[in-house]
DNA sequence: ATTATTAGTGTTTCATATGCAATATAAGAT
DNA sequence: ATCTTATATTGCATATGAAACACTAATAAT
């Protein structure tokens, strides 16, 4: 039992093992894109609560586990995926979020690049989609709550931080970071201004490799720059668009 | 007894209670500013662990509490003060972070914008001080990481959110404004172009009232106007300093 | 060769931001 | 009365950025 006993951190006198007790669960906002469209990674649930609906992706906390390191593995579980840009962004505690008990869930939102593999269905899921957040099914427990938190931070987010890269590939064209941006944003960008301003921002790298196989002009390839990024942030510069 | 108990959210099978289960507390940075200072307000621990050094203000949270209850009561046990701006921003959960068990922090920070008030000694501290944020002492647990992300998110947040007026009295001058958010962003403003700023957005309401007792021009004082930042944002209007 | 298509580049106009200077104003202090 | 101090407003020259739009470039398909 690791549960702390006899624990006076103020002035209870209550030990924390008989009554100040939560079960804690992460919960994954799994953001991806494909043609144009943002999308989410969604589980239908094959246990009671809820069984039947769509519900995020998460599980309980392991007590000897750091929430990072259970938030990595709730996606590494059911994508494969390893390596992936997380972020928290929320804890949602109400008293009665869960039906069987108090159980306190922080959220995490993912960023992947590639909707390249399948979805891992586990022992207790039915199915695994990615559905477009325009068209969202009904949620189990609190998380549709959850998701549209999620959706806001990001698109908080990424408009003062150069976070939507993540959501494309390694390397990509202008017009595709520009479509990112115009779906996350909701509205159109000029495409001489926008290109203009990316590239004065020197963060971005190209590179000497086009698209293949279009039927036109080849796209120029880019690289987003982390490196440079860190540095110019430490001298005052600040990504907007 | 509230724990959820035989309790299957995922593929494990092992009963919450016996093993899932941690304890939970709420700390809570807050903020204030006085003379051009940003101030935070720490307690001198009075018990184990870590009886002498300084703190978070903070407490567990009750089974029945939800979490911004509980927020609100740390900050009303210690300053008496009600209706605060608060606002969640991390949570810590660190497997070592608590010397006595693992206990999972919410963290929220907090501007208050009166500091003519007796903060309230509890019965686990010796005192209780508003200190400034660039002379901090060594910090209990990892209150010191809590801090600093709590500065790291006020500083960010008061660049494109009105918030910073929660540090000011309802009935402030534009310089201190001014002061307030040099001392905040780090950087010098130009006095008229600030002031031409702030007062097209709009969102300042202009009193019939002065500064008294001063030896020169009295200043205008004015009031921040949620209701017309509310209606703004939703057109679109988005704050930035 | 011609065409369709998307990539990519200038260029012009207009609005706003910024830095700096100048001036008028209102109070207490001398 | 005059000085000092800080508020408050105006003006202007310049730098920066946004918006609109026209143009050229390179590839595959025909």
């Amino acid at each position: 039992m690791k549960t702390p006993s006899s624990y006076f951190l103020s002035d209870h006198t209550i030990p924390l093992n008989d009554y100040f007790v939560f079960g804690l669960s992460i919960d994954c906002v799994v953001f991806g894109y494909h043609e144009g469209e943002i999308k989410v990674l969604l589980v239908q649930r094959d246990v009671e609560p809820f069984n039947g609906h769509w519900a995020l992706i998460g599980d309980l906390v392991e007590p000897d586990k750091n929430l990072e390191e259970a938030a990595n593995n709730v996606l590494e579980n059911l994508t494969g995926l390893k390596n992936i840009y997380m972020k928290q962004f929320f804890t949602f505690g109400s008293v009665d979020r869960h039906p069987l008990g108090r159980v306190v869930t922080v959220a995490y939102f993912s960023l992947v690049n590639s909707m390249n593999y399948q979805p891992i269905a586990s022992s207790w899921a039915k199915s695994a989609e990615w559905i477009n957040i325009n068209n969202l099914p009904e949620l189990a427990f609190d998380h549709y709550t959850i998701l549209c938190k999620g959706i806001e931070t990001l698109k908080n987010e990424v408009r003062h931080k150069p976070t939507g890269f993540e959501l494309l590939p390694k390397k990509f064209t202008l017009l595709e970071l520009q479509l990112l941006y115009e779906a996350l944003l909701g509205y159109k960008f000029d495409k001489s201004n926008f290109r203009k301003k990316i590239q004065e921002m020197n963060i971005l790298r190209p590179l000497n490799e086009f698209k293949l196989n279009v039927s036109h002009r080849p796209a120029k390839l880019f690289e987003f720059d982390e490196k440079r990024y860190r540095t110019l942030e430490k001298e005052g510069f600040s990504f907007e668009l």
